[in-house]
DNA sequence: AACTTACTTAAGTCTCCAGC
DNA sequence: GCTGGAGACTTAAGTAAGTT
């Protein structure tokens, strides 16, 4: 048998996703590459791996037996590279970050501060949303966390690195643009934008109004800040979002900052980690980054 | 019935490497 | 240094199943 570590590592991926495009997205290929991997893969052994029925794929017994032996392997490999990025230091290593949406825009600075302190780790940044980020702090898919607050019942080591001021913003034309100390109360009825229920913008909107005694009017719900400020500018209602995410509209005047006591609401980034994971030299450094960065 | 999604196949490109 | 084969990948076109 002459099955390769890339065969079985394609294998693992359709296995785990049982779906030849989750796989291929999974591994920056295409999807023919990634079924004639596994096709090569199943002539190798001689056996099918993976059953069609219908538009549904299954792993089969033999299926089963490589899967689990695949991972077994890539874990060990994994290991390995550990230990060899341990022995090299800072010289080398990788380090696999992920970040909610919001941090998008402060997150590629602090790694461009890190990436040229050390340049010969390899960096990886993912971005999501608070439930896709937490999915992959559940299946331990990175190293380091950045997300505005950690949910209490998180098993996690956490601290705070930045600060992460929330803005209630308008067009420059909304009738509240131009008064100063607006009470919160002048906010009852005011249509808003918001993320979807659990984004840490929305929970943190949600509990300023409730605080105040104000029902949220929630005219439009958006899967992304970029949608949320342009239907902002395009006067569809007023919304809550981290400075940094419309720091250039704020500058060009497209959009304006209320100024409605109580904000900007002060909160601040914290980055996460699994509780007693064994963190590889490159995120201990990027730890201590954060840490400096802050005190 | 038309459309969308997902898998399959064929043909071709690119890169690496052994052998001359 | 050149050449040809192998391996890994992409593009394009097609088919089948599920959805609207």
């Amino acid at each position: 048998m002459r099955a390769s570590l890339r065969q079985l590592q394609i294998f693992e991926a359709v296995a785990r996703e049982l779906s030849y495009t989750r796989a291929a997205e999974r591994l920056h290929l295409t999807q023919p590459a990634v079924f004639t991997q596994v096709r090569t893969l199943e002539e190798q052994i001689g056996a099918d791996l993976i059953e069609r029925i219908g538009k549904r794929l299954y792993l089969t017994e033999a299926g089963e037996t490589v899967r689990a032996a695949a991972r077994e392997m890539l874990g060990e490999i994994e290991r390995m590279e550990a230990r060899l990025s341990e022995l090299k230091g800072l010289s080398a290593g990788r380090l696999r970050l992920a970040a909610v949406s919001t941090a998008q825009y402060d997150a590629p600075a602090l790694l461009g501060t890190f990436c040229r302190a050390h340049p010969g780790i390899e960096v990886a940044l993912k971005v999501g949303n608070r439930g896709e980020l937490l999915a992959r702090f559940a299946a331990n898919e990175d190293d380091l966390y950045i997300l505005g607050t950690v949910p209490e019942e998180l098993d996690a080591e956490s601290f705070a690195f930045a600060e992460n001021p929330l803005v209630l913003i308008a067009p420059p034309e909304h009738p509240l643009a131009k008064l100063h100390t607006i009470a919160p109360a002048q906010l009852a009825g005011e249509p808003f934008v918001m993320r979807e229920t659990g984004s840490g913008t929305r929970i943190a909107t949600e509990r300023y109004l409730a605080a105040h005694g104000l029902a949220p009017n929630l005219r439009l719900e958006l899967g992304a800040n970029a949608a949320i400020r342009q239907a902002v500018i395009a006067g569809l209602g007023i919304a809550v979002l981290s400075r940094s995410t419309v720091a250039l509209e704020l500058e060009l005047g497209r959009l304006v900052a209320l100024d409605v006591s109580g904000f900007p609401i002060v909160r601040a980034w914290h980055v996460a980690w699994p509780r007693g994971k064994r963190l590889a030299p490159a995120a201990q450094a990027f730890l201590a980054q954060l840490r400096g960065a802050f005190s």
